[in-house]
DNA sequence: TCTGGGGTCCTAGGACCC
DNA sequence: TCTGGGGTCCTAGGACCC
C-alpha cells in the first residue's frame, strides 16, 4: 500500500506556526511580486477566493472581509518542510519526497492503515505544528484520490484508506477527469469531448487508444487507477536536472539594455546556485515574452538554447552566453513582461563535479 | 498600473554515422 | 511508382506537476 501525506494549505499553516493569532482567521499568501494568491486557508476559501486569483482584483474584497494578507516567505516554508519530512523519516525511512508539502511512503502488510495514518498525523502535528491529510491506497495515483477525500470529508478526520475495490470504484465514479493526478486541462477537455467525464470511465478505455490519443504517461495513470502500480517509487531524491530563475517584471520593459541587466543578474545568481549544489551547467536557455493578459497588444515570445563548449559554473561565461542569447531573441518594439534563464545541469558523475574556479 | 516560480517527463524530427 | 536502412544522440516543444 502507498501512503500520501499532504500538508494542509501548507504556506498558511507555516505562517500560523509562528503567528498563532492567524488560527481560525481567513488568510491568503501572495506570490513573489504579490501578483496573485498562491495559498489560502479554509476560511478564505469559504469566502469564495479562488486559487491563483490576481491580487489587485481582490484587494478590496480581502480588506472588507478582514482577510490577513501575507507575502510568501519561502525560506520559512522550506525549513518547515524539512522538519515534516524528517519527522516522517523517523517512523518510516522509505520516503519519497514529492514536493515541498507532499511525501509518499510505503506501508507493510502488517500495519493497520487507518491506525498508522492517524498515528502519523498526530505526531506531525505535535512535533511540527503542521496539519496534514493522509491518503492510503494500492497505488500512488489512488493514494492521491484517497488524500483528496481525506481533505474533503470532515467525518474522516484527515485519514482515508481505500481498502476494497468497491470503495475505489465508488470514488472513481464521482471523480471528474480534470481532477485525476496526471491528467491536466488539455487532456481533460479532450476526454470530455469524447464523452469521458469520470475517472471510472477513463480507466476503462482501451490501452492503445489512451496511448495514441493521449500519451504513455496517461496510460500509466489509467493502470494506476485500475490498481496496478505503474509509477516508480524514488526513495533517493534524484538530482535536479535544471535550475530555473524567471520572473515577471514589475513593469513592462522595452529597452534591450534594461533586459540585459536583468538577465545578467539571473544568470549570475544561477552560477551561485550551481556552485552551492556542486554542479556544472552543460547548457543554458534564455527566454523572453510579452504579457499573456493583454490581448490588444502584440504577443511575442521566444527562447534560445545555447550549449557551453565545456560544462561550467563560471559566472562571466554564463552571463556572457545569457546576454548573447538575449540579443538574438530580442525584437524591437515589444513590451516585455517576463523573462528568465534556465541552466541544465545533468546528474552528477565524476567528470562533471564542480571544483573551485577563480571567479 | 497590477495576473507566480520552479520543476519533470515524453516524443518527434533532424543530424550524423556506418 | 520505387532511389538504403538502422542506430544513436540531441533539441525543441508540449504535456503535466506543486
Amino acid at each position: 500500500m502507498y501512503v500520501l501525506i499532504d500538508c494542509d494549505h501548507f504556506y498558511v499553516s507555516c505562517e500560523r506556526v509562528f503567528n498563532p493569532k492567524l488560527n481560525g482567521q481567513p488568510v491568503v499568501i501572495l506570490s513573489n511580486n504579490d501578483g496573485s494568491i498562491v495559498d489560502r486557508s479554509n476560511e478564505a476559501k469559504a469566502l469564495g477566493i479562488p486559487m491563483g486569483a490576481p491580487y489587485f482584483q481582490w484587494r478590496d474584497f480581502l480588506k472588507r472581509h478582514h482577510v490577513a494578507v501575507l507575502s510568501s516567505n519561502y525560506a520559512l516554508y522550506g525549513d518547515l518542510s524539512f522538519q515534516v519530512m524528517r519527522t516522517l523519516e523517523t517512523f518510516n525511512p522509505d520516503c519519497e519526497i514529492y514536493s515541498i508539502d507532499e511525501i509518499f511512503l510505503t506501508l507493510s502488510e502488517n500495519d493497520d492503515p487507518i491506525a498508522f495514518g492517524r498515528f502519523l498525523k498526530e505526531k506531525i502535528k505535535r512535533w511540527t505544528g503542521i496539519p496534514v491529510s493522509i491518503g492510503i491506497a494500492p497505488t500512488k495515483t489512488l493514494a492521491k484520490v484517497a488524500n483528496r477525500q481525506a481533505k474533503k470529508l470532515y467525518s474522516l478526520d484527515g485519514v482515508c484508506a481505500f481498502l476494497s475495490s468497491e470503495q475505489i470504484e465508488k470514488n472513481l465514479e464521482t471523480l471528474p477527469t480534470e481532477d485525476i493526478w496526471g491528467i491536466g486541462r488539455r487532456f481533460s477537455n479532450f476526454l470530455q469531448k469524447k464523452g469521458i467525464y469520470t475517472a471510472a470511465q477513463f480507466k476503462n478505455q482501451d490501452d492503445h487508444w489512451i496511448r495514441n490519443a493521449l500519451s504513455t504517461k496517461a496510460l500509466r495513470t489509467a493502470w494506476e487507477l485500475r490498481g496496478i502500480p505503474s509509477l516508480e517509487f524514488d526513495e533517493m531524491r534524484p538530482n535536479k536536472h535544471s535550475i530555473v530563475i524567471s520572473r515577471s517584471f514589475e513593469h513592462p520593459i522595452i529597452k534591450l539594455e534594461t533586459l540585459e541587466e536583468i538577465i545578467s543578474t539571473y544568470a549570475a545568481r544561477e552560477t551561485e546556485k550551481l556552485r552551492q549544489a556542486k554542479r556544472l551547467a552543460s547548457s543554458l536557455q534564455v527566454f523572453l515574452m510579452t504579457s499573456f493578459h493583454k490581448p490588444r497588444e502584440p504577443f511575442y515570445a521566444n527562447a534560445l538554447h545555447l550549449t557551453f563548449s565545456e560544462p561550467t559554473a563560471y559566472t562571466p561565461t554564463v552571463v556572457a552566453y545569457a546576454k548573447m542569447g538575449l540579443q538574438k531573441i530580442f525584437r524591437e518594439g515589444y513590451f516585455y513582461k517576463k523573462g528568465g534563464v534556465i541552466v541544465t545541469a545533468p546528474p552528477l558523475n565524476n567528470t562533471m563535479c564542480y571544483t573551485e574556479t577563480p571567479d
